[in-house]
DNA sequence: TGTACATCAGTGAACGCGCGTTCACTGATGTAC
DNA sequence: TGTACATCAGTGAACGCGCGTTCACTGATGTAC
């Protein structure tokens, strides 16, 4: 009776969809609106369906339960966050190594919703392959330029782990600091500054 | 009818209570053991009050809601990790900065579930003295040891500045990856060798 | 091209459950006289 | 020392609410013939 027509929700593609257009894509976003003004703890599934504006069972079709949703939420996280790192690494081609961490402290500032789903392993499923794989190709990505900027010097394999770990704790810090909530102004800039300063520790000149 | 005298709990010491004996505490250490077995999503008033025995309008005498209940888990964790990198910092006198950093990441192992919601400030009551309080004198307490790990150099208010929020990511950085499962053997191993690598970054030879 | 059927996205009513809140209460402790 | 009263920690029944789950359904799309 009153289900006339709906037009595709503005900014969706009328895709691969039967009735909606993209419902699964539409239910990705609404639950990142509940999380940016709700925090995680605010997201149900029934949230995310009023959100969406369609009925409270939908959600259940395309991700089975808020872990299922928040899963694919993470490993989209993941994907962005290589994405992210490779455009900057692509743009700064004179220090790689810096580009690639302000690409990942830039991700967690722009999709701070993301960044904290992501490391939230206690309400995502870990043994899902999209999210394992997306992790460990962000991971693969920063190892890379760390590997190309010690290129031309010899360090044994535990040198080499260590200053990787290192560069992600310092970047990964950095981010979660940020995020949550201690932000300053100009925070980008002292970003910078601060890799520059710890560079000579994983590069060895 | 059925008000036995109960005996307080094993571990309360009998001390300001009326009833209870340390209730406060009691509360305190019961939400502790449910965020570790079910996260910080599974704390509810009625399991805290459950784990406590007592009924479920008890815990909201002394906190009012579950915010205030994390608020005061938070500041006693702040509280903890002041002590944690004091006690660090008086065993070594050698290296007191790096001491005071593996103080930082030995009470994330120890106490995860405290570093955990210590972080999640939307999830807590930002305008409690105790908690301000606290969570400044911890910071306070890495500032000064790299403020005397730098006696004998004159560095630039930003240049101080810069290492502070590079010391305090990266410890930041390793506990959070630590705990949020990035777990390895022989991590404090590993700390101490990655602090050794950024040392020369902090402090000027 | 047309028809019949399978598949699948999404609906909406119903359910039982655990939650926070309220409120009148009980009973132990502290205090004034 | 004894009594009367105030205070305060904790009780327990009752409430309304939003949740996830279930289930029979509708209606659009895809496919076999």
């Amino acid at each position: 009776m009153k289900r006339i027509s709906r037009p595709s929700p503005p900014g969706t593609r009328k895709r691969d969809g039967y009735h909606h257009g993209d419902l699964r894509a539409a239910l990705l976003r609404a639950a990142e609106e509940i999380i940016r003004e709700s925090g995680v703890e605010g997201l149900t599934l029934r949230a995310c369906a009023r959100r969406a504006g369609v009925s409270h069972g939908a959600p259940a079709h395309h991700f089975g339960n808020v872990t299922g949703l928040l899963t694919e939420f993470a490993a989209e996280g993941f994907e962005r966050l290589a994405e992210a790192m490779r455009r900057k690494q692509l743009k700064d081609a004179d220090d790689q190594l810096q580009a690639v961490g302000l690409g990942y402290i830039e991700f967690a500032m722009r999709w701070p919703e993301h960044f904290r789903v992501m490391w939230r392993s206690e309400l995502l499923n870990e043994n899902s392959p999209r999210l394992q794989q997306a992790r460990e190709t962000a991971q693969e990505c920063l190892r890379e330029a760390l590997q190309c900027a010690n290129a031309q010097r010899t360090l044994s394999e535990e040198e080499f782990a260590d200053r990787f770990q290192l560069a992600w704790c310092c970047v990964h810090g950095y981010a979660s600091l940020w995020v949550e909530g201690n932000r300053r102004a100009r925070s980008l800039d002292e970003a910078k500054r601060i890799l520059r300063i710890l560079r000579p520790s994983l590069v060895q000149e």
